[in-house]
DNA sequence: CTGTTAGCGCATTCAT
DNA sequence: ATGAATGCGCTAACAG
């Protein structure tokens, strides 16, 4: 049914071979009333290139793709548009698969349609790779790097936010204000790098300030709305902090939320500073404070990373940088 | 250097053909001893298929395309997440191409991807094709749906809510609770479709209710956040509504901000009712009320369409649902 | 049940 | 500058 090039070269009077030259943009190797009248042919039968045949004998693609992790993060938008507007003037064409960060059974579907297609380059963003997975990946032979994760003992091409820093400066930032009694909520410190890197970087600042670290502090979860609504009512229970560091956008809006409920002004009775510094954090009330990840930049670089434009080191830190807003108030000597 | 069906057949002492009968597991035409010997040596070949050449012989594909609009919409995600616990199942790998409304350009490039890869089929999320973008898909004969846009005068497929009736509901809910002077706000009625029944829906239930309709009730605007603020900026200085109707989750907070900052409480001075009632409806403070839309299933509804498992009408719609939550007040005698 | 043959649509030799 | 021939990796007849 669609017009192939011997369609073309039937109806332009030339050959298959002179077709593919001119269509492929071959220069110098076909003359400009042939390759005209090739083009003519070929818009009047409203040729498409058949992409499976091309990359069938090329064996490249044009497509770039993006593993995301299915739970809901609201960042992966700003890393995908870096990475759209980084693609689209190299030619690349991005397209985007859902994997499940738990069910590894998606997640290799994912992986295998993309090694499958051999697609010139794979981005994960913030997708923690099952094993098993991550050796289909390695074995295909295409570039890839993951975003938005860190991934310290494995030796893996990764671009991230320094996440000690992030949990060290946010800390800070609320030891500043006069802070002393600060938790940490809202964060898997045992099963992601990120939320154990974060933890350190919180203790840090703590010790460095020498405040006395106390383990009630620390309230875990899946950096989810829920889980930082689930955090906060637990805080109240035990212990009486005039701050909290928050995993996520999400997981601070669900502390402030909760935090309401539970008859706490933010943040006259306690402050705030979420991570990540999404525009979330500018549409609630109180605005969130918060250490903002450069996510956009994060999606340019992974492109070039797989473009071979930056010298490719096996990891590589975007900046953070601290946003204040209105969740956080300075604690003066009266209190 | 990758393995190919060649190599197996060798390593297992058979045909390349039977190698392809295993490997692709059209039963009964082969043993099992052999069907063993076979997969036992792809195992330790690593191999994996070529998915170019199966789909340059088969001309099929089991991939299913997603056009999402590039400017910010919240409500994709639940779309998606429709789409793919549909597509799963039945072995669809889904693939999500970003366009942009706006940049035809873009919009092109996706198109043009997903036509000479020959998907089953594409889903198009609140994507107002260009009319050269959209000849384009149609000539390429592949089975595609519009999800979440309304398209009447053309006589495309569609699935969808109800324009219409968002706009009445949202505004009859307002009226029931008695108000009479009634905004319609951050939604484009002269270049969406979407927007221009929402008008009419709004325009009809202020008539049953025998309200005057007053055309600076009317503010205009890109369903975004910023839309929502400029809006609101506009109204008070021109007139005193009691409530508003947004295009948006998002155009209501941006509303319901910008009347915090005009010094007016929600609901007590002003009442507002969101189009879409994704999650942010829950997160914001006060919660608000929303005409929810059913997106998952619209989702799920676009894959059944494709798959032909749904009768394919042109249109079909989706429920709505008003959700009361804390952004509307009763009006009482006394107001 | 299995091997042989052919061809999908295209890019790329090698000739000329 | 162009045509003829070849093959990418795979499936689909066609025999047997």
């Amino acid at each position: 049914m669609a017009a192939t090039i011997k369609d073309i070269a039937l109806k332009a009077g030339v050959s298959a071979a002179t077709v593919s030259r001119v269509l492929t943009n071959k220069e110098g190797f076909f003359g400009d009333k042939t390759a005209k009248k090739v083009r003519d042919a070929a818009k009047e039968l409203g040729y498409r290139k058949n992409t499976s045949a091309m990359e069938l004998v090329t064996k490249k693609s044009n497509d770039l793709a993006v593993i995301v992790n299915a739970t809901k993060t609201n960042f992966s938008n700003s890393i995908i548009d870096g990475i759209q507007e980084t693609a689209f003037p190299e030619n690349l064409n991005v397209i985007i698969l859902y994997a499940g960060d738990e069910d590894s059974e998606r997640q290799k579907r994912a992986i295998n349609t993309v090694v499958e297609r051999s697609v010139m380059g794979v981005l994960l963003l913030s997708v923690d790779l099952a094993p098993e997975n991550l050796e289909i990946l390695q074995s295909a032979n295409i570039p890839f790097c993951f975003l938005s994760i860190s991934l310290d003992e494995r030796n893996l091409p990764f671009i991230s936010s320094d996440d000690f820093q992030i949990g060290y400066q946010a800390t800070k930032y609320l030891i500043d204000q006069g802070h002393t009694k600060i938790g940490l909520a809202g964060l898997d410190y045992q099963h992601t790098i990120t939320g154990t890197l974060r933890l350190n970087g919180y203790k840090k600042a703590l010790s460095d300030a020498k405040i006395k670290f106390d383990e009630d502090w620390l309230s875990e979860g899946d950096y989810s709305y829920e889980a930082g609504k689930n955090t906060m009512s637990k805080y109240t229970a035990k212990t009486n902090l005039t701050a909290v560091v928050c995993g996520s956008d999400w997981a601070a809006i669900g502390v402030m939320n909760e935090a309401r409920s539970l008859g706490l002004s933010v943040p006259e009775n306690i402050s705030i500073v979420a991570i990540d510094g999404t525009e979330l954090c500018k549409i609630v009330q109180p605005q969130l404070t918060s250490v903002t990840q450069s996510f956009y930049e994060m999606g340019v670089s992974g492109v070039n990373w797989l473009l071979n434009k930056e010298t490719r080191t096996e990891q590589s830190i975007t900046p953070i940088e601290i946003h204040s807003r209105q969740s956080v108030r300075r604690l003066t000597m009266n209190d």
